[in-house]
DNA sequence: GTCGTTTTCTGGTCGTACCAGAATAATGAT
DNA sequence: ATCATTATTCTGGTACGACCAGAAAACGAC
């Protein structure tokens, strides 16, 4: 038995976590006027540096927008949101999607995938397919969901490294919390196995610079999925 | 003559593109530990309130690595970056990218749009085309190229959030200033026209319904630019 | 009512101080 | 001298209170 390393959130933290809430949930309208940074620091008992240090943070997600001196306002996050502002939707759902945003997530994985693997297969090593081997390997041995998904996730952003698309890597790290918990969810349903056959089958055809039947693989497996995120969403 | 509307940047601002740029001339090495926010302070002769707020924002940055109680290290930016990173590195470069990041943007941006388009065409209405239509006949009349690049950004936007995808919305904004900056650039060697020209079929093949025909279009269209893009980098 | 002045409001910044965990130095028993 | 224990130092997290300067609102003279 392991233990989760533990560690109380911080006060600002917590202050994010709060405002978020509050927005989300709609109890703060868009295009609403904040109290000043005093009242919100006053009535919650923090200081006013942990309420500007907070605010700061959640304009950089797209909830809020500062007008330095006029006062801070409840932002349209959905049209100035940005990947962070989607994981911290998800957070805010205690880690559940809505079946639109499995579905979302996992087409675009599908689009990704496919440009990761077309544009890796005519320039692949030797030595990179042992290292992609390397995170099948470990999967097969390790113990928690989240081991095995950690490490689904590392062969796909070894592969997106390797692409040579120099923004893929960045863009599934930006999207590193939700794949996690998508992958989680799929091993509490299919079993821990089947991530590790998916990625094994995938990385078969990898080695033999198969790109089309290493798209058609993955896509399978991704609309697979999908069919049955009905049952991912819960 | 239009003048741009001009505003001091913030200390923090100001600190954060400096520790940025030392970052990544490499003065600061990856894994250096940082002196402590109080010397920073002292030393560049402001308050540790800057320096902690600086700090804490560079950390979820990807390029610093916040250990309390213990110090602040250089992080592995390549490893660890998302999306935001790759702007700060941008605007480090002035503007400027590599072009194995421009092709890489621009490969990203084929199979982003293709599946925005595809998602699109099947269930887009009157009402979809004409909120389209309307961004593309705005960008006739613009004047500067600024202009005219955030009205095709914008195009895009719309098209990413009718295509029902939650996600590709998000991602188009993680890429906004990335993009934007690409646009003016092709502005500034074919000329605005041409981008006018090249959004106004795209949305013709679109009222069409002709998902294949507007597909191949923006492929072709983003390839062009890729084959040219030895002119974009300079 | 209009225009100019003063006051108030507000986010940005500053300086100091305290907290508590971690690292290191000092201490003391064996 | 060695090592466990304790005291000290270091460091990021947080708290207060204060001042700055731009923007808005209240005020006052006409």
């Amino acid at each position: 038995m392991e233990f989760k390393k533990l560690s109380s959130p911080s006060l600002k933290e917590l202050f994010i976590k709060e405002m978020e809430t509050l927005i989300l949930s709609g109890r703060l309208a868009i295009g609403e006027k904040l109290p000043p940074e005093r009242e919100i620091a006053k009535s919650m008992q923090i200081s006013r540096t942990v309420v500007n240090a907070g605010i700061s943070e959640l304009a950089r997600k797209g909830f809020l927008t500062i007008k330095p001196r006029m006062g801070t306002f409840v932002a349209d996050y959905r049209k100035n949101g940005n990947l962070e502002t989607l994981i911290s939707i998800m957070n805010y759902n205690s880690g559940m999607l809505r079946k639109a945003e499995i579905r979302s997530v996992l087409e675009l994985r599908i689009a990704l995938d496919k440009l990761a693997i077309e544009s890796l297969i005519p320039k692949v090593t030797e030595e990179d397919i042992k290292t992609l081997r390397g995170y099948v390997e470990k999967m097969k041995e390790a113990e928690t969901l989240r081991e095995v998904s950690e490490l689904a996730f590392s062969f796909q952003h070894e592969l997106a490294l390797l692409s040579g698309n120099t923004l893929l890597p960045l863009i599934f790290m930006s999207f590193k919390e939700l794949v996690l918990n998508l992958w989680e969810r799929f091993c509490r349903l299919y079993g821990k196995e089947a991530l590790y056959n998916n990625t094994s089958v995938l990385c078969d055809h990898i080695e033999q610079r198969d790109a089309a039947k290493a798209v058609e693989w993955q896509t399978a497996v991704i609309n697979e999925t999908i069919s049955g995120s009905r049952q991912i969403y819960y």
